[in-house]
DNA sequence: GCCAGTCCGTTGCGGCTGCAACGCATCCGC
DNA sequence: GCGGATGCGTTGCAGCCGCAACGGACTGGC
């Protein structure tokens, strides 16, 4: 990160400007984007961010277990757990379980499920557009480009230090 | 954003790609990289991450007040209040009312709170070269670009949303 | 001056989260 | 096939967060 130099320093010895230190900017960032987003999820379909994430990923793969859910994002398996039968309740999935491997649950949306998907996806994209529409097709890319790469290091990295641990 | 074609779709309408839906893979790569300083703070300084911001705050600005922090960040004012309290127990700063409007308190450093600071400033600075390393230069400068873009855009946006509600 | 409105910081409360321990199922080495 | 090791999902617990209500302090219009 360059250009540590937007902010006024008025202490003595600013060693870290917090406006320019990027881990702290992308919290910023991803929070205010969450914020807004779980608005909608929650104002018009009574979800929750995991529940959203959910039927996002039961929507785009059909059937998953709550492991591979889990996996998938960076999500711990009891909020899975919670969202899931959460989400039961409600009538927006269904389980049943491996006959194969009794251990897991085999998860998918029922109909109503699927039609929240569907209203909610178009939803979740325009308020994608709207968010980068700010930025030049070329921005866009870089910056999907970037992120991926960010994600796959920042990943490598806390691998490493759990392993020293 | 671009490029909706990195995930095999094995779903009968993949509507959204949650792989590739830019607020998620903010959220994750934000995650990530805030566990893994969070991590940091925790193990060598004992602080949370609010008390880092705290700190981090009142090392860049010398004196401010529990106000000025919370907007500075994205951070509710009672996040804030617990913050100073548990670091005020811990001898880290320091309040005092402000005379001139004894609604709010100036906070600052103590001695040893300025030595966590300088301590913790450069593993923080460390961590940030450490992950950002992975792009070039010119990717970082477009990087900080991007994400200053964005996070004002997003704010605008989410201020909209609220007159409208 | 006074009273309503606003502002700062605190706190009780409800909800959510991550952790760790658990029950149950499967797998593997013998 | 038996017993320990591993894996999946659930749940009790403790900590944290945001919300909303509050007390104390200021401000502005009358």
């Amino acid at each position: 990160m360059q250009s540590r130099s937007t902010a006024r320093k008025e202490a003595s010895q600013a060693l870290v400007v917090l406006e320019d230190f990027l881990p702290y900017r992308l919290n910023v960032l991803a929070s205010l984007t969450s914020n807004a987003l779980a608005r909608i999820y929650a104002e018009r379909f009574g979800l929750t961010i995991p529940g959203w994430r959910v039927i996002a990923t039961l929507g785009q793969y059909d059937v998953r277990t709550a492991r591979d859910i889990a996996a998938h994002g960076v999500m711990h398996k009891s909020t899975i757990s919670r969202a899931v039968s959460s989400l039961e309740q409600q009538g927006l999935i269904v389980r049943h379980p491996n006959q194969d491997d009794r251990r897991e649950e085999l998860l998918a949306l029922t109909p109503e499920g699927r039609g929240i998907y569907e209203a909610l996806a178009p939803e979740a994209l325009a308020f994608e557009e709207r968010l980068v529409s700010i930025l030049t097709r070329a921005e866009q890319d870089m910056l999907a480009g970037i992120v991926a790469k960010l994600s796959g290091h920042a990943r490598s990295l806390a691998a490493e230090e759990r392993k020293e641990a």
